[in-house]
DNA sequence: AAAAGTTGCAACCGCGAGACT
DNA sequence: GAGTCTCGCGGTTGCAACTTT
């Protein structure tokens, strides 16, 4: 999977123009031979995804044949791995998520498909969409670079210690809301805590009416053409502040438009399931979730988020609590720790 | 209501690495 | 060892959907 390590990139002239060469020859075959480009059909999708069923996947080019596909083997392994594959997570990125996403970018920086492998579901595509549109559509209004220091600094200082924040905020209010229910499961050992639920063999759409439809996981149905659209239906409000576009919850305490308090004892105890299945996120019984100094910068102390934040409302004249998205939904802290301490 | 502008994301492209012949 | 094939990565583009004017 990590076929590109270390400045592999740009690093062999030679084999870069031959390769050159390679590609032109095999455009123009594929031009010969009338191979499609573009959005998928559903029978294009049922097509790779029975033939992937009876055959598995890997030596794509042959498979796009043997599967009477006109499409580049290519095509056919980013339409599998990014769209059919089972697995596949869709719907929007949770909070833990983006703390884990912001985290791991801080330190890989593009290598976009290391990071996927920390996200379980999500792909590499995906995840550079987030920060193509999200992350750097941030960087733009704080007038400054998606690299420089300014940015980082915002990010590290003030946008993760608050996305902390808010899950534990979430979790908290969750923990109230259900604990005797939880406390129930327990004892049945049945409370599954997915830190996904739009990967259920259901998902729920919403039409452009509003009306709320069964679809089966592989999406197909949202259009009633054979054009393929995209594999969920957007959520009609602007502020998407009660729903995803699957139906799942969207807390309407996700939009950061709060202005940061530092959390000093910020400490919150979630009381649930613990499951030694590595397939189930469950939350750990009494698992200690702590500040975002605690998590990622020991040594830092709250006043010094206090400090950059009022830096930066004075600097680029922005309230950061403004500029954050309000898409986001909330799961639990404990798959980040999770995620992190496996890396 | 319509045109213009913006956004989000699926899909494509070029390239490099490793496997295979 | 050289040539070819296949895979997978990161960057970019095209366009539908959405928002603003």
């Amino acid at each position: 999977m990590d076929g590109v390590q270390g400045g592999g990139r740009g690093c062999n002239n030679s084999s870069s123009a031959s390769a050159t060469i390679e590609n032109e020859i095999h455009k123009e075959a594929e031009d010969q031979m009338d191979l499609r480009r573009g959005p998928w059909t559903v029978e294009e999708d049922l097509a790779l995804m029975n033939y992937i069923a009876n055959h598995g996947e890997g030596r794509w080019n042959s498979l796009a044949r043997c599967a009477g596909l006109k499409r580049t083997g290519k095509s056919c392994r980013l339409r599998w791995l990014n769209y059919l594959r089972p697995d596949v997570r869709r719907g929007d990125i949770t909070l833990e998520e983006q703390l884990l996403i912001l985290e791991l970018h801080s330190r890989w920086g593009n290598r976009w498909s290391k990071i996927a492998q920390h996200l379980p579901g999500r792909t590499d595509n995906e995840i550079k969409n987030y920060w193509r549109t999200r992350v750097q559509k941030h960087a733009k209004q704080l007038k400054c670079d998606v690299n420089s220091k300014q940015f980082k600094d915002t990010m590290r200082y003030l946008w993760m210690p608050r996305l902390v924040e808010r899950i534990q905020a979430a979790a908290a209010a969750s923990t109230a809301a259900t604990n005797s229910s939880i406390t129930t499961a327990t004892a049945a050992g049945a409370t599954s805590h997915h830190f996904n639920n739009n990967n259920n063999n259901n998902t729920t759409f919403q039409s452009s009416s509003g009306q709320m439809l069964l679809q089966p996981s592989h999406h197909f149905g949202a259009s009633s053409h054979s054009h393929v659209t995209p594999s969920y239906t957007p959520d009609n409000s602007s502020t998407a502040a009660s729903s995803d576009s699957f139906g799942a919850q969207v807390s309407p305490v996700s939009d950061l438009t709060d202005y940061y308090t530092p959390t000093t004892t910020a400490t919150t105890t979630i009381s649930v399931n613990n499951n030694p299945t590595p397939d189930n996120y469950l939350v750990q019984a009494n698992h200690q979730v702590g500040s975002y100094d605690q998590c990622f910068n020991p040594g830092l102390g709250s006043e010094h988020f206090q400090g950059m934040e009022q830096q930066y409302n004075y600097q680029w004249g922005v309230d950061v609590g403004d500029i954050s998205d309000n898409l986001w939904n909330v799961e639990d802290m404990w798959f980040l720790q999770e995620q992190l301490s496996n890396i």
